[in-house]
DNA sequence: GAGCTTTTTGCAAACGTTTGCTACGCTGCG
DNA sequence: CGCAGCGTAGCAAACGTTTGCAAAAAGCTC
């Protein structure tokens, strides 16, 4: 039904092999020629089978985008990022969600293989990617973004975990505030550990100890952080101000303690993690690290395309930046 | 590199054509020989290749996704329960966001068809897409989700946006305004007609008139929303409420409203449009018509699976689905 | 105008599948 | 024992490109 190359090629009385090289600007088909095959093409709307290409050339420009949720906040904008670096090279992206499982991690890993994407950015919510590798998909590129398997041997761009949430941790300390709590999302996240490690160095090296009592864990909802301070609140034993290991989890916490009818910063102060765009919301104005999100989308395709055009093993090319986190002080933070 | 069913052929000493119909489970091969096939498949690792498959079966199993920008709070749901649905049915999905932009959209709407996807799903900022239907793209299923343009002879899932804009004016009209103003965005909706009809059809209707003084379009960004009411107050004549196109116009209303000291609902109630996720967090509160966004994906995309399952000829099998809207009162509309 | 170079074109293989058709070997029946 | 019928398996074409190589045509040089 699509016209191809052959039926160009029969309406123009030439060989088909030079339908492909006029209309790919190959060297060596006459300028008249070209014009004239061109011309036909564009009368027959002709759309280059992408497909056959693909099998020929063993490259479809395409990769595939593997994150938990496009529907948490975080991840818009460094899909947009990815999305946006990929298009100026000329590759499409497939949307994937897991949903935070890793069966559906693992599934779409094959499911992208077969596929035959050219590369993957994976915002990987365990190990399971890397896991597989030296199989299938040990071959194809892969850049992780947001945060990374420890001790992977692959490229990615993350931001440095520990240290926003020291600085975080700190600001808070240096507020004046001292029973200072850590809510953060027992599953659902690689970096809990290190976002818990450095509000963990912050107390410690401010000499407060670290109490075991105001570490809550809970789910990857925004639910988890209202419940848990509340139950805090009703025991009578609740932190002056928490640091949440991400945004989602602070604006519960902030909702949660309205809803004690307490009042933030007053009562407890928070600060969260990730900057999304609602943190900086005039009625939220919440304090927190900011993540380069859109940034760390465009150059983890970057370090993707590059690893792809390059055909270069992946191994020993790997490039791995850390990004330097910046604190956003706004006012959930700012004792009365 | 990778293991091709001939390199299984040769392993197990059959036919590849054998091997083909083994591992798709295809009547005509033994069992014995199958699951030899099958153990010796998995064993090399073998992975289909969907691209070759894709060449002759003349479908890739992949639908495109465009949309202005997943960045935009109302897409993400959209565009996960399109993902959803998709993969349910054994799709992926590609992510393209226009920037509002047509050219983007024309661009896109190209490399999907090169890329040979079965199907689209398109949340359309003007008519480019039914522009060019009769061309290549003519004879690919398309279901538009959001909104669809006028007169189209494709499916598509929409909302009531007269309806909805309807009962969210008089919504502020029974609560007591009586001047009451339109925001909306000049560009980058092709819903805009339609929710400042149903503006005007509930003016009318309680004999309000309507005044152009109070009908501002700006650009689709949150900032309009601020800007502009901004303006109107300096001026020292400004509407009692607002009803604004959408939810990041309202945020951006209150956000102005409040920025020139005034309080909204006290001195200015606003209503939006779309319902997105932060309309509900307790410091907004914002009355909104609610678009049932994840629903709206997931039964476009369920559309377009069908249209593309049933092989039917696009044309008179159009499905449109118009849905209903739900005013959701909360704070920002309710007087003193 | 012969020989040589350079440009333009065509041939055909390859990419990795699916699938219609044919061929083979059995089984069972008459 | 001959043959129909069936269950398995193989052959080869097709899907629509790209590309190395060879052939043809054209342009130069002397």
């Amino acid at each position: 039904m699509n016209a191809t190359i052959k039926d160009i090629a029969k309406r123009a009385r030439v060989s088909y092999a030079t339908v492909s090289r006029a209309l790919n600007n190959k060297y060596g088909v006459r300028p008249e020629t070209r014009a004239r095959i061109r011309e036909i093409a564009r009368k027959m709307s002709y759309s280059p089978n992408g497909i056959a290409r693909g099998l020929v050339k063993r490259q479809t420009r395409t990769i595939g985008l593997i994150i938990p949720d496009i529907t948490n906040p975080f991840f818009p904008e460094v899909a947009r990022g990815i999305e946006d670096g990929a298009q100026e090279r000329g590759y499409s992206v497939f949307l994937c969600n897991t949903n935070w499982e890793d069966a559906r991690e693992r599934q779409y890993l094959e499911l992208l293989a077969e596929k035959r994407v050219d590369g993957l950015v994976v915002a990987p919510i365990s190990n399971v990617v890397d896991a597989v590798r030296g199989r299938q998909y040990g071959s194809i590129p892969v850049v992780y973004v947001s945060n990374a398997p420890q001790g992977t041997a692959r490229s990615f761009v993350v931001i440095d975990n520990v240290r926003g949430a020291y600085l975080a941790t700190r600001h808070l300390i240096d507020s004046g505030y001292r029973r200072i709590g850590f809510i953060g999302a027992v599953e659902g996240s690689l970096s809990i550990d290190e976002r818990m490690e450095g509000y963990k160095v912050a107390l410690r090296e401010r000499g407060l100890a670290v109490s075991e009592r105001y570490i809550k864990l809970g789910h990857f909802r925004q639910e988890t952080g209202a419940a848990v301070i509340r139950g805090m609140i009703e025991e009578g034993d609740y932190p002056e101000a928490v640091f949440a290991e991400n945004d989602l989890l602070a604006l519960g916490v902030i909702q949660g303690v309205q809803g004690m009818g307490l009042a933030v910063p007053r009562d407890v102060a928070v600060v969260g993690f990730d900057d999304i765009p609602f943190a900086g919301f005039q009625e939220v104005q919440l304090t927190t690290v900011c993540q380069p999100k859109y940034h760390m989308g465009k150059t983890a395709v970057g370090l993707l395309l590059d690893e792809i055009g390059s055909g270069r093993p992946r191994s020993g090319a790997a490039r791995q930046v850390v990004l330097e986190p910046e604190l956003i002080v706004r006012k959930t933070s700012l004792p009365g």
